[in-house]
DNA sequence: CAAACATATGAACAGATATTCACATGTTCA
DNA sequence: TGAACATGTGAATATCTGTTCATATGTTTG
């Protein structure tokens, strides 16, 4: 059974939601500022993310840290890295890997501000 | 078989991570953050931000802007709500939706300097 | 070189999530 | 009041996602 929406027949409101839809970001501009906030979504990736605050750390220190496996890190780290969000250097035996920009912070800080004020 | 690991043993090293733990948000408030970044995680949900920046709407122009169902958009809202981004009023039939504070504007921002970087 | 270690990766499983569909609720106005 | 409409909601489904486990890769150093 089909759903008829008849919401919104007036000329006027065809107008102003025709004006909304043209000043919108693309489909494809939206679609990647989800995925960029999607990353910043999981409680994991948020502490490493906040450990990479403090100090450059390598991927063993990280799950020390964030009381997870050295496996599991590696695989949040890399969708991190894709994100741009860390960059990493080689060190010895280790990977050492830090907050690629300075929006990762202002970006976590944001999300904080407006936690607080609930 | 479990995996032992020996990463850091040297007393310096323990106590940087340990350090850089206690310097750490506490795992309810990551939680919270990565809950708050997981709404705005969603391409459906960014779109809904996006049009409520340009202008406050009602549930049915929502979705015909969204090209989605009023249906849909109804439980989007509901998450959007519960995370304190949206608020709205009630006019007539219609319950008319507007973005509740402006750390929404910009956390959108901040996501979308990040993007044009890369 | 070989042992020891740090990191990466692929497959598999479990849990989360967005949409759809059917229907309920609640409002307006003729 | 009752038809028409706008919104909300619960269950079901299909898809996505994070962790684990086993194993591979690659580096250091004895």
């Amino acid at each position: 059974m089909e759903t008829f929406i008849k919401c919104d027949e007036e000329v006027s409101n065809i107008e102003l939601v025709n004006k909304v839809k043209n000043n919108l970001l693309s489909d494809e501009e939206i679609f990647d500022l989800a995925e960029l906030f999607k990353v910043f979504g999981d409680s994991t990736r948020m502490k490493i993310i906040n450990a990479l605050m403090k100090q450059d750390l390598c991927v063993c220190d990280i799950a020390l840290i964030t009381n997870s496996t050295p496996s599991a890190i590696s695989h949040q780290l890399r969708v991190l890295k894709q994100a741009k969000l860390v960059k990493y250097r080689k060190e010895g035996k280790s990977v050492i890997y830090s907050l690629d920009d300075e929006h990762v912070k202002e970006i976590f800080e944001k999300g904080r501000e407006h936690i607080e004020e609930i």
